[in-house]
DNA sequence: TTTCTTTATCGTAATATTGCAATAAGACAA
DNA sequence: TTGTCTTATTGCAATATTACGATAAAGAAA
């Protein structure tokens, strides 16, 4: 069917796993790495960056908006996509058990 | 095209996003969830707890399996799937120094 | 043996994702 | 105004994902 039973999950677990699909592209992944490793907000240089067309970078840049893993800003002619901490802080917060318990698992 | 272009990525890149990818469905999320919280191994019971049909419940836990979120292991009728303590320990590892500059957020 | 239980796989349908060229929309410059 | 620069959106094709019923495979139990 292609369509997530979201209904049958709760909240979080919906959460956690609409960050971790933001997260599940080689091109989104690059272009987190690329946000956080900048010093400047320099926003337009992410489609030089990323080795994909203007229009699919484009389009990233939108699911990774979308679940809140950055924010974009208008700044004149340009837009300027930044991390946005509270939603990583809650993605941490979200993960932290199970790395947690993944560290002393409990059978096999 | 639906076809992800792998080549242009890291390694790095493209094993964070798989295992970011294989966690993006509220579905293994609740699998995961329960592994982790689950003292004995009665890995059948998975599919009792999914609301999802057994046929669904096996396709996801082949995923999390093949990122390596999970093993399985036979144990005569039944099969015991477990947390992979290593490959979190890896997850972990990929994704602490994203968690760490989205604390100190360098711009915006 | 037969039957039951457990899990995987097949086949199918519906929907989603990925990628790009072309185009549109908006702000600035001349 | 016109032109340029930057980013978003549209339209399309190819592939992937999600879900389930039906069936298969393999061990356990009778």
């Amino acid at each position: 069917m292609g369509l997530t039973k979201t209904d049958n999950f709760t909240t979080t677990q919906n959460e956690l796993a609409s960050l971790a699909k933001a997260l599940g592209h080689p091109a989104r992944v690059a272009i987190i790495e690329y946000l956080a490793n900048s010093n400047s907000c320099v926003c337009g240089d992410i489609v030089d960056v990323i080795p994909l067309a203007q229009a699919t970078v484009s389009q990233h840049l939108k699911e990774l908006k979308q679940a809140g893993l950055i924010q974009g800003s208008i700044e004149g002619n340009t837009i300027c996509y930044c991390i946005n901490g509270e939603m990583w802080k809650k993605f941490s917060t979200m993960l932290e058990p199970l790395f947690e318990k993944a560290r002393s698992p409990n059978c096999c």
